[in-house]
DNA sequence: TGTAAATTTGACCACTTGGTTAAATAACAT
DNA sequence: ATGTTATTTAACCAAGTGGTCAAATTTACA
């Protein structure tokens, strides 16, 4: 990775740091991997980074809050349930389309190192003030809502997200599966394939809980 | 890991190793923490598989065979098209409640090496005589009588069981949060929260299909 | 029982790993 | 120019790493 005339090194070696863990995770990735790569001396990531642990948890901390992106400013929006559900599957698959490899990364390094994750989590979501209990709350009224207009049957926020977010990013994450098996390994197949999926999905979401 | 009195020390090596590697993936396991959690000299894995890669296939190749398992059989059962899918879904999760991690293990190690995922594929297709191609003409075309019928609306196969087997997987998978952000971390609510998918993916996926 | 084969072990090795340190260089203020 | 600080490097280290090997032990069996 070419480092930028008006970059520092110090976010040059994050830039490619991200770029190697995401690939290779926390335990497949070498220090001097990340230092040839950066074309600099191994020394200079403990220089301005310490430790291996310490320049992975600014990579996991910036990938995770990109798989965690615009959920919340969409669920607690003030704009019919359907449009809801159309944007937010149009929007995240744009974002998954141009970082396709956060979460396998994420979900790996979750799985790995269960302890900390909320800790992780807290510290997330204190910075960017969220509160997922009210946020659920909200997405529930408005279920609600239209249950009593007979609109949609009946069915809990969590759940509803859960295969929301299931529809989004599993095909991303099993990409080798997919292109590998189903699609003749053809990466143009696939790319399509992803591609139909923006529309069809929130269809079929809507179409699911439609009455 | 106790070894079974009528079990091999080959066999239980594997199953030490399958325990070990699914929980910390290729690069994070040690052939010293086999050994250890084995009970026997690190030279003994040498001397029944060789190397670590080796011991690894062998694991890796039998986890993959769990995470696609009664997928073909079902889909090309002779039953009605809602059936298939509420058996499929429910012998899935059961499955997933059994092994739970495996599929994070599988995305994982095939994201991280997709080069011999090929390979992989072929040898066990062929072992298990399985021809993909035919499974979805078959299952196209049960889909279109029911269209035609004015029962459901027109999806392409591969969509379709992408569809069922991310609202299926993902929720294992990405466990960590779904658990730590959504279920104020609480293995109770997170065991209910699948058992409740059991039945509710099923009736979500033939709503969304239905005319 | 004796002995050949299979199993298991401890000692060892070359190499890689993350990390340190002191010295060299560049940047900068006075 | 000169001293001071920040950046970068080469050399090095202790602790692992996967893997080997010869010897010890157990098992099989004639």
């Amino acid at each position: 990775m070419k480092k930028d005339i008006n970059e520092t090194t110090e976010s040059h070696i994050l830039n490619v740091a991200h770029e190697v863990f995401l690939k290779k995770g926390l335990d497949g990735t070498r220090m001097q991997e990340i230092a040839d790569e950066a074309g600099i001396n191994k020394s200079l990531l403990h220089y301005y980074y310490r430790t291996k642990q310490k320049l992975f948890e600014k990579v996991f901390k910036a990938a995770f809050k990109h798989f965690f992106p615009i959920v919340q400013a969409n669920i607690i929006a003030d704009i019919p349930l359907f449009e809801k559900i159309k944007i937010f599957v149009e929007t995240y698959y744009n974002i998954l389309q141009k970082n396709p490899y956060i979460p396998a990364f994420v979900i790996h390094e979750l799985n790995r190192n269960s302890a900390n994750v909320t800790e992780v989590f807290k510290s997330i979501f204190q910075e960017n003030n969220l509160e997922v209990d009210l946020m659920f709350d909200e997405l529930n009224r408005q279920i609600q809502v239209e249950v009593e207009k007979g609109k949609i049957i009946s069915i809990e926020a969590r759940q509803l997200i859960v295969n929301i977010l299931s529809l989004c990013i599993f095909p991303f994450v099993a990409k080798p599966i997919i292109k590998g098996i189903l699609l003749d390994n053809n990466e143009i197949k696939y790319k399509a394939f992803i591609e139909e999926r923006k529309s069809a999905v929130s269809q079929f979401i809507i179409n699911a809980i439609s009455v």
